[in-house]
DNA sequence: CAGCGCTCTGCAACCGTTTGCGGTTGACAC
DNA sequence: GTGTCAACCGCAAACGGTTGCAGAGCGCTG
């Protein structure tokens, strides 16, 4: 059937059948398809069909301003985090017939404005955006292009765009309250970059969640990373243990923040659980193999991507649609890095339990 | 400047400049800019900057038959084998004004002939493969398109395609050498899919190695795994362990394989390294914080990626080019999970050192 | 001053589809 | 037998660039 290199055009097809390539255009195109005798059209398939015709998507796309692919902007692939969303999110689009382009902006602000640039150009029907600090320009650019766009585990404080993400109070509240009922009262937070998203729920949820559960948090017990890395773990975990040196757990905002606290902790000395309860945030792959096996809230990373994807496509479809936000549900994963406070007499044994 | 949506044209550059489309064209193209006058070439320059001109990839695509994509074939995103790798790729690709396509295989057959065919349909320029088993068929397929290609991670027995990998015989050598040099004698192998050109290389490297250092390899010592996962890793290191009780260290082909093992200990209540000594392959994130840390072979992935875009690159701007292989060096890195066997004495101490 | 050659730029035909418009055909009513 | 209408399909103009070809202008030679 279908020769190895493509050159059957609509035109060859079209001879073929016998008729005109615009006929052949609209018999192969679904929404046309009316417009010709089935009779006629049944033909123009079967020439189709044995000339192994695929219609040629650039010069469909220059006509037709559809270029059936989607621009999906990360931070960096090399981040755990993102893999499986990728994953999801290349899934659903494929399914659906488009195609996703990828690019790492670094969260660099000029990456990303070039490489939306360079998609524009390109033609994307559509954008999915992961990034975390993409500012109020370049969407409001997106947004005034017309061009469908959904956001990733951010979102954008007035609701104008639509977003999924997980629930991250939800998740630290989760956190917290494991932690606290371990009989933990002295707890510190290692948040995220305040200009993320993420990083800044996270924040809010902690002093929510503390509230919450009726205990304290003092300055010194709060510090607030520039970046989601192990480094920037490894530096404020070890600033809080040598100023604020009574705490005995910490909830950092995200896993690698948290394996940087071990990396702290071993540094000084200092063992996991025994002397300080960890816990993190994302679940990423492998945590659960570390020494110890890291406590953290699990986010439905897959199910994120093929939840925004679902949204662009909706919006694809229908341009009109109201912008809605989805939150995720986070669950809890207790390993190893949370048990009780040493001083504190709980009792062994409660560990495995909540 | 720019405006955010793109209207303007060739022909609106043209009008500014009072010149002709064509000429514009030319003016604006690395390669036929010497066919313009310098000063009408400047002016154009002027009137393209002014008006925020931006070619239109879509519409060159279509005469010109290239479309500055290439597509990337991996099997599976979510293996923290190739995020690295294909940040290389990307970013050598961008450098040079290409964009790359991704696209998961899953290692199908069938997934990895409709995501080529859909790919060359949208005019890629070249194909990277990382997956393990692109049959001779398919191979022939692209090669007779005349579309260049580049594998990763794999190489194709007779040499027909260019191709770039790690030195897997050298790699395994190097866990094998350090091993017995901590004085094991009976070393047992995880072998990965023997259809896959990385798991077959290291199997042969494995019994290279191990006759060079004079050591027997009988055939209860060595098992083959159906996939690079983790759970086939604990099912064949189980078995090893309950059959063949008396070795003391593992070479796994891979990292995912290594953790298994870590996890058939475990559940053996056997204890790494004190017991058995395990490396692994790969040096993929994390490993150095699981417990114990791994000791490893480790492959400069994201170098894997910039090479082998040059390559692909190289061969796009001549295709008439030989094809050729490039092997890249891994590096042994001793970590927590290997040490000298328990029986015969060796002295403490030596395990830190190379 | 005719003729030649070189440099530059305009002209127009493509690339492979889609799509508005209009023409043909045949059924049917009057 | 003429007119109306719907269904179908052909025609040709786009879409936004690239490129072979030809011709205009000009400097130079003999």
């Amino acid at each position: 059937m279908a020769g190895v290199r493509n050159p059957v055009t609509i035109r060859d097809v079209a001879r073929l059948a016998e008729v005109h390539p615009g006929t052949v255009s609209r018999a192969l195109n679904a929404d046309t398809r009316a417009l010709v005798n089935e009779e006629t059209a049944e033909r123009v398939r079967r020439a189709a069909e044995q000339l192994g015709y695929r219609p040629n998507p650039i010069a469909r796309g220059l006509k037709t301003n559809r270029s059936y692919t989607i621009g999906v902007l990360i931070p960096d692939i090399t981040n755990p985090l993102f893999p499986p969303i990728l994953r999801g999110i290349e899934d659903r689009l494929d399914d659906a017939g488009y195609t996703s382009l990828i690019v790492n902006t670094d969260n660099d602000p000029e990456r990303e404005r070039t490489h939306l640039e360079a998609m524009r150009m390109r033609q994307v029907d559509g954008f999915i955006s992961a990034t975390a600090r993409l500012d109020h320009e370049v969407l409001a650019a997106i947004a005034f292009g017309g061009t469908p766009l959904v956001l990733v585990n951010r979102s954008f404080e007035d609701g104008s765009v639509p977003a999924v993400a997980v629930n991250d109070r939800q998740g630290i509240r989760l956190a917290v309250e494991h932690v606290a009922g371990l009989g933990h009262s002295r707890i510190g937070h290692i948040a995220g970059p305040q200009n993320t998203s993420t990083g800044h729920r996270r924040y809010q949820g902690f002093l929510g969640a503390m509230g919450a559960v009726g205990l304290d948090v003092p300055p010194q017990r709060v510090s607030f990373s520039s970046w989601f890395t192990e480094t920037e773990g490894a530096r404020l975990c070890g600033e809080m243990l040598d100023s604020a040196g009574d705490l005995t757990a910490i909830v950092a905002a995200n896993d690698l923040l948290a394996i940087g606290c071990y990396d702290a902790l071993v540094s000084r000395g200092r063992r996991c659980p025994d002397e300080v309860t960890i816990v993190g945030f994302n679940d990423m792959p492998l945590v659960d193999h570390l020494r110890p096996p890291l406590t953290t809230v699990r986010v439905p990373q897959r199910e994120i991507g093929t939840v925004a994807a679902d949204l662009l496509l909706e919006r694809l479809a229908d341009t009109s649609l109201e912008p809605r936000e989805i939150l995720l549900e986070p669950a809890l994963i207790v390993r190893g890095s949370t048990a009780p406070p040493r001083e504190e007499g709980v009792e062994p044994g409660r560990r495995a339990a909540s």
